[in-house]
DNA sequence: ATCGATGCAAAGGGTTTGCAGGAGC
DNA sequence: GCTCCTGCAAACCCTTTGCATCGAT
């Protein structure tokens, strides 16, 4: 049977701040952030926090050509906007991702799970 | 004035393979084939030659969540399909995305560099 | 009391880089 | 001959993992 889950403070804290947040943050920048509100939290614990989520389907990670993941709580497909100067991410709206599947010529034998757009370019402030 | 770049053997062999393998390959993929051909070639070299092309444009890097880099020769924006556990990457026709653009509520200030979309999921082979 | 979650620090895997020697022009 | 490019190995960075302990149920 499947694996049970107990509570934990930090997984909970995890998940708010991402909640709360719309920066698409590193594991880094949380666990920087986090650390003010409990100060002996580990890195390793924000990284198996952060995968378990994923795992749950609670969290969505974004990968960047910049090297590093960066973590959605917004989990539906959707379009990135990524800025190759700042790094910052914004959602974008205006896309349907999934009404796109029509158009692509997949045949049914290929099980789609999931669907990641990004742009890449320069925010207004890095323009 | 722009650096002068001097021929390389080494650079031509990454660049002919990419352009002749459809597979989308790994850096360690290419330096293990081209060492069949040129025995003292190194990693290191790979990477430069990679980083390289890519910056005169004539080589896209494909970031997956996989956790490696993946190189094309083909360099328009297109979409890609990606088996979650194989590991394939498939060049997917229907979609223009360019055209995508102008459903998109990005104001003029924004700066468009590179659109990637990537469609996970699992090919026939390993449905 | 059990076993999942944590903190810490070490290990891992992919990519980059410093350096001395080699090759293009 | 002047530089760029290379091979090699060490360094880097982000992420994962082993282990002893802590904490939820």
């Amino acid at each position: 049977m499947a694996k049970a889950h107990r509570y934990s403070r930090q997984r909970e804290l995890i998940y708010e701040y991402l909640e709360s947040s719309h920066e698409h943050p590193t594991a880094e920048k949380i666990y920087t952030e986090l650390r003010e509100v409990l100060p002996e939290l580990s890195l390793g614990t924000v990284y198996r926090n952060l995968k378990l989520l994923e795992e749950l389907g609670r969290v969505r990670r974004v990968t960047t050509h910049q090297g590093n993941e960066r973590y959605d709580a917004i989990c539906g497909d959707h379009v990135h906007f990524l800025c190759q100067d700042c790094g910052s991410i914004r959602d974008l709206e205006g896309v349907d991702l999934r009404q796109l599947q029509a158009q692509i010529s997949l045949g049914a034998e290929y099980q789609l799970t999931k669907m990641d757009m990004i742009i890449t370019g320069r925010c207004p402030q890095c323009g």
